[in-house]
RNA sequence: GUACCCGUAGCUCAGUUGGAUAGAGCAGCUGACUUCUAAUCAGCAGGUCGCAGGUUCGAAUCCUGCCGGGUACGCCA
């Protein structure tokens, strides 16, 4: 009988599959047994190694040990090596260098979980997460009545991808998008609309005439020229503050209007919010009083100049004196910092939050900083509710100056998603003439927006990153072309080879080959991977590691014929095939990038 | 002026939260296509990890101070 069938496996498969936690507790019950109990919180310090020459994991705890427990590292090392009970999961255990203890899996154990993954295909035997959580994630914000740009493609992308995730672990994710649709900018705007001649108004609601991102231009543009005009359209904010019935009705058609068009970019780029996302600043209006009230209730309200303000602890300003921040004007208005405040709030008293996850450009760093300080200092956000901001770095043309037409005008988000299916379409006409050319344009479509979202997923948000077409369209290196192509190639092994992906199903894996037996290794780190992407909100940790199993994929394909092996081994690479073309869409998906079957 | 962020190969970027000899892609050079693949693979070359200290068995990673770049600092969001 095959030695795993002895196994004392967890019952829950999908436990059982993240072999990395399988590891630590392997080691930690070590060490208990050679050191005692009160080491039982001791981190194992389980990595995967870079280079197979120091085995498959190794455990770095031992140098850490050296002066709590008073021996050499080493010896360290080799007292919880013999204290490791379950032997027959590594093939070989090493002591190297200072103390490093390098683990080899033995060759059950990797078929095993490999087996396990392909039993699971829906999964990938990752188990959901044992504490859950409401995890609120408030991304794009676009404003109404304006055009979106490219601007608030990361903020979308990024947010985008992290929801997608965090539902995948098992958590309850509420999508909050948080729309500009108030402010004193619609004075103006819905006055213009009202003296708009009629012919113009008609033209523009059958799309013929201007858009409203044209309107708005030209509303401020007369603002800032027409004094008389000027004064109207203040007497109009005030009229929309007051709740005029007319204001407000030309004000929910401009809203309306905007929302159905975000809606039908959010399509195009295939993100996940719908109108049912959207909670704009009017949401909260109704609450902002009380926000104000309940700041001097906690005896935080301050008055500076003439204005509300709060003094968060720990914030300077230019002259070292504590640094406000306004929650009233002067003028009784009220500001973002008031709204995102009474959002907070909100999301943490009726959503049941347990952590809310803003997607923002690192600009607005300090202004989170200080409200998220407030929050804390008036108890709306008990210390269990994790809050977070997500910042990230400006898209830069190559002039390293931020993305702008040559003209040097803003780049319209519709023009962003334009240009890469037009450019996708050149790519692919080039690479394969013959594809039908419906389907290639399908094909262009997946391409050319996996790769516009990709490029900027795959980067470290918090860094400025430069622009480039070819290089973001490229079939080489860290793409989504790349990882697209990767995956086709997986599954026209399938169709060449008149094979049924489902026949594989029970199939038995023997990953003995070295290239065979990284992409297993590989294969298995996709949960910590994940979890480290939710830990750090940094999701080009997940576009790294498609892109590291792609590579080790091509690899095998070099090395190891699939269809031309025989019995099981063919069994056993078709499965392996399998499991990497289902790791790469899984994972672009969570990315919230589609896979063609076809390139 | 204060705070935060960034600085890694010619270019564009990674570096698993402190681990072993710092890795990719592009560009350059050398090989491999009647092949499940050239939309790729194997390899060569390319580094003062901005600089200087410090902590540590061990630092690109943590701390301090400089240098350079960016951003934010009262009634916009």
């Amino acid at each position: 009988m095959a030695i795993s069938h002895t196994m004392n496996w967890p019952k829950d498969h999908r436990i059982m599959a993240n072999i990395q936690k399988r590891i630590e507790s392997i080691l930690s019950s070590a060490v208990v047994a050679a050191f005692g109990q009160e080491h039982a919180d001791a981190d194992p310090l389980i990595n995967p190694t870079k280079d197979p020459k120091f085995g498959d994991y190794q455990a770095n705890l031992a140098m850490g040990l050296a002066k709590k427990v008073g021996q050499k590292p080493r010896d360290i090392a080799t007292t919880i090596v013999e204290n490791i009970n379950e032997p027959e999961f590594f093939e070989k255990i090493d002591i190297a260098g200072p103390g490093f203890i390098n683990l080899t899996l033995t060759q059950n154990t990797i078929n095993d979980s490999a087996e396990n993954i392909l039993g699971d295909l829906d999964r990938l035997a990752i188990a959901k997460t044992e504490d859950k959580q409401t995890v609120v994630v408030d991304f794009s914000s676009p404003n109404v009545a304006k055009e979106m740009h490219v601007g608030h493609i990361r903020s979308t992308v990024i947010g985008d991808a992290l929801a997608r995730i965090f539902d995948f672990l098992g958590h309850d994710v509420i999508k909050q998008n948080h729309v500009g649709d108030w402010g004193t900018q619609f004075g103006m705007l819905i006055q213009y609309m009202d003296e708009m001649p009629d012919e113009d108004k008609a033209a523009h609601e059958s799309g013929q005439g201007d858009t409203l991102n044209t309107i708005y231009q030209k509303s401020k543009k007369r603002f800032d020229e027409d004094a008389d005009f000027a004064t109207r359209a203040r007497e109009r904010v005030v009229a929309l503050q007051a709740g005029d019935e007319d204001t407000l009705a030309v004000w929910q058609k401009l809203v309306n209007e905007s929302e159905t068009y975000f809606d039908s970019v959010y399509k195009r780029l295939g993100v996940s919010l719908t109108l049912e996302n959207i909670k704009g600043e009017s949401f909260y209006n109704p609450m902002l009083a009380k926000v104000i009230e309940d700041l001097k209730t906690a005896d935080l309200l301050k008055v500076s100049q003439g204005a509300d303000v709060v003094y968060p602890e720990g914030f300077k300003d230019r002259d070292g004196n504590p640094m406000p921040m306004i929650v009233r004007k002067s003028d009784g208005g009220f500001l973002y910092a008031t709204t995102d405040l009474a959002a907070a709030h909100y999301r943490i008293e009726d959503l049941k939050s347990d952590r809310i996850v803003y997607v923002t450009d690192s600009r607005q760093s300090q202004h989170f900083a200080m409200v998220f300080q407030t929050l804390r200092e008036a108890g709306w956000a008990p210390f269990n509710v994790r809050l977070d901001h997500v910042p990230f770095g400006t898209i830069m043309g190559k002039d390293r100056k931020p993305f702008k037409t040559r003209s040097g005008e803003t780049i319209k988000l519709v023009d962003l998603i334009d240009e890469a299916e037009s450019r996708a379409i050149k790519i692919l006409a080039d690479k394969n003439p013959d594809m039908d050319e419906a389907v290639a344009k399908d094909v262009a479509h997946t391409v050319g927006i996996g790769c516009l979202k990709y490029a900027d997923l795959s980067n470290d948000r918090i860094k400025d990153y430069i622009f480039d077409w070819d290089r973001m369209l490229s079939f080489d290196g860290n793409t989504a072309a790349y990882l697209q192509n990767s995956y086709v190639r997986c599954m026209s092994i399938f169709r060449r080879g008149e094979i049924d992906p489902a026949s594989l199903a029970g199939a038995k894996i023997m990953a003995v080959e070295a290239a065979e037996r990284l992409i297993v290794l590989k294969l298995l780190q996709l949960p910590n991977v994940l979890q480290s992407v939710a830990d750090s909100l940094e999701p080009h940790r997940l576009c790294n590691y498609l892109y590291e199993l792609a590579s080790l994929y091509h690899s095998f394909y070099e090395k190891c014929p699939v269809l031309k092996s025989e019995g099981e081994t063919k069994t056993s690479r078709l499965a392996l095939c399998l499991l990497t073309a289902t790791t790469i869409s899984h994972g672009l998906a969570l990315l919230g990038i589609d896979t063609p079957e076809q390139m």
